[in-house]
DNA sequence: TGTACATCAGTGAACGCGCGTTCACTGATGTAC
DNA sequence: TGTACATCAGTGAACGCGCGTTCACTGATGTAC
């Protein structure tokens, strides 16, 4: 068994630090939550010492940007998935909400630092400038599609922003032991998302 | 100028430093954002030892607790003026969900601790299981007065609790880059979460 | 194919820091007699 | 009204901790000739 590349033993270099790094971090906020993400605690998670991180990221917020880009890519897949598996637009917008909020309540930890990084750079990587192919421009293009023609490109972005914090809220809600009654009553706690989604605005609109 | 009841010369009891660090908390946290928020910074705030809270505090996250419920007690406040100065269930729903959002964004770093709080307690005081006076309540009953008679009550609760979503999702929201040029199209940030509030399920509910 | 050497990607010890909490203490207050 | 004393609410020094980051270093790699 020579020293060759697909090196076990653990060569001296590792190889791909970089991303091995977003993986320990991603590991450690799974199993410790998000305060546990120390720079440190991630070096040691990757097996590697506190000073190795510095050779690949200027400091510890551009590691952690690159977990919550991580994050977004992954969400952003999830919410593809969905779309895809929908027919309506309203089927459509209902499964991509669900989505969002499953994955970020599968993901407690990564969705808070997502949060995070998203509320430091003012910005976020479900919806750069250019948002093709991410989740926003998903649901604002089955919102399009469900408005029907004569309906102005302002009030199709604020329903989609509308549509976004509903489900970001719900994400950061749905946790609560306030509502545990309630999820047992709907059959669980997807069913109680799906549930709260689709009376997102009822009852809003009433004479006058 | 005798040491007597009212005590400049600060005098070695404090009175009610209880209060006295809640306050210096909320001052801190306004001033230098939710991350300065040590015990030892407000005490320092307080003028006061660092061991001096322990008489009044169990421990850090027991202080924390009685900022984030003096911060629910605000909001609430805000809502129910809201709802005193709006007409019809529509304006008195916006009203409320302008009013939320404009309390979260005028205190964001105070917003932050009142959600970590209501995380790590699994519960929200604007939402206490006798919920009679918070803006939940307020909320639930405008709705509950727009729908009219033959609605049952579990359509009220999700669409109430979908209400709150949207006004905590836009909370978290409205401070992005990624809207400054939506906002000032729209006349400023209030006119902004006007505007989403009022499309908040827009375009949801398609033939099918 | 070998060798010299620059460059790269690690190590591990150390820095200073602020944190939450504890401890023995002490000054002020209030109550019993 | 005075005095003894228990209790209360502070002090300030100290604890151990883990953090982000820097530093001089060293082992491995790749390239020029």
């Amino acid at each position: 068994m020579r020293e060759t590349g697909n090196a076990h033993a653990k060569p001296y270099h590792h190889g791909d630090l970089s991303r091995a790094l977003v993986d320990a971090a991603l590991r450690l906020i799974e199993r410790e939550g998000p305060q546990a993400l120390s720079l440190r605690a991630v070096a040691r998670e990757a097996g590697v010492s506190p000073a190795a991180p510095y050779h690949h990221f200027a400091d510890k917020s551009e590691l952690l940007d690159a977990v919550a880009h991580q994050g977004w890519a992954a969400l952003n897949q999830q919410m593809q998935v969905a779309l895809s598996e929908a027919r309506t637009p309203g089927q459509k917008r209902t499964a991509m909400g669900v989505a969002y909020v499953k994955f970020s309540r599968e993901h407690p930890s990564l969705y808070r630092v997502m949060g995070d990084c998203s509320r430091d750079t003012k910005s976020v990587k479900m919806m750069a400038d250019n948002d093709e192919g991410t989740g926003f421009a998903f649901v604002r293009d089955t919102i399009r599609s469900s408005a029907g023609g004569n309906v102005s490109a302002l009030d199709i972005e604020l329903a989609t922003i509308a549509a976004w914090c509903a489900a970001h809220g719900l994400s950061e809600i749905a946790g609560f032991r306030q509502f545990d009654r309630l999820k047992e009553e709907l059959g669980g706690e997807e069913a109680f998302v799906r549930a709260v989604l689709e009376h997102t605005g009822m009852f809003q609109r009433t004479h006058d």
